[in-house]
DNA sequence: AAGAATAAACCGACTGGTCTAATCTCCCGG
DNA sequence: CCGGGAGATTAGACCAGTCGGTTTATTCTT
């Protein structure tokens, strides 16, 4: 096993466990199984759970920034176009998944805002990396006469995300992407508009 | 103690812990210190622990309801007015309790829809319930015009709910009810609206 | 007297975390 | 071109604490 390989196979088992179960129903044991590693290489590469749980969060932010950024910044597109494209993208993928897990961030904010505050906090940055990314998206949209010149990007953006991350619990619970299409529906045909 | 004491005792303090830390996070053990009730109690009035994490989401769903129900029940304001006022209500109640906790139907489903078939249905349910109320509103505000003819209330129902329950993970993580209040100014100002 | 309710010791399974030893990798002087 | 040493990495037995759940005995209530 190369130098870093065993570090991000349990960085990538550990995101995929951490979206099924959450961060406490997680076990270590588990996941060592999972990815066919020893503890001992576990406790050699984290701290601890904590400090595990941190990284998986990261490597799961990043990737999700990636694809932000990626999908609106395809200049072919109108502003709210490309935006509702990378929502329409994340539909299908959950189709594909058969609307399991939801988002890892809101998964960990519901579970850990409350009771760690070091979680807290990082989700809080995470989110708001994502959510200044869309409200830049809105600017644009300002700029080209989409959206009204007092539009409050910033608020607009957050609570985009925020519909967004409540689609996906229902979506969850209901195992239909509908609450999804619905919040499409709303968004880019009502709330989004001059 | 009395009769039935010791069961409700349990369920108050069932939903308070579990709306902490959640279903697999809540150890009976600290829920018996914290109710002051020994163990042969619990297992007397409950099956086991998911019997019980089922009842408290049963008297956490109902109490809601009933809250939902008198506040857009009430006659004299117009339907989207005792809307607003109902999620106004839930914005003041969660400032008082420095934005924790959340909502306990929104929490239980994150943690439990994907690995526990007998939650997710009755979150469902519950979620039902709670939608076909706002429904009801809805179609009043058609009624009295202020939403057009054609407008979807059962769909748009489910969307303000999941909205706020994404706007109620958002202020766990960011201790403010800002994302609340932008939620109802981009509904009640937007979304909506004729 | 009888059933409801309380009381708590006890159980096996599992948790995150520690510890020591073995092994691998790679750079260094000869 | 080689051999050896040092640090990185792997390996898994082990530990104390906690988990949900069971059991048996006792105490209320009527």
């Amino acid at each position: 096993m190369g130098k870093q390989e065993t570090k991000s196979l349990l960085l990538d088992h550990g995101v995929r466990l951490m979206l099924e179960r959450g961060y406490n129903n997680t076990g270590i044991h588990d996941l060592l199984v999972a990815a066919g590693v020893p503890k001992g290489s576990f406790y050699h590469h984290f701290k601890n759970k904590e400090d595990f749980g941190l990284q998986v969060m990261g490597q799961y932010a990043d990737d999700g920034y990636a694809e932000i950024d990626r999908v609106l910044g395809d200049k072919r597109q109108p502003p709210l176009v490309r935006l509702q494209r990378l929502f329409e993208g994340f539909r299908a993928d959950y189709e594909r998944r058969f609307c399991r897990d939801g988002c890892l961030l809101g998964n960990l904010g519901q579970e850990m805002a409350d009771i760690n505050d070091t979680f807290r906090d990082r989700i809080k940055s995470h989110f708001d990396r994502w959510t200044a990314r869309i409200a830049l998206c809105l600017d644009e949209a300002v700029v080209s006469g989409d959206l009204s010149a007092d539009a409050d990007t910033t608020m607009l953006a957050g609570t985009v995300l925020d519909a967004y991350e409540g689609a996906l619990l229902r979506m969850k619970v209901v195992k239909s992407t509908a609450p999804v299409q619905a919040f499409l529906e709303v968004y880019f045909k009502k709330a989004l508009t001059r």
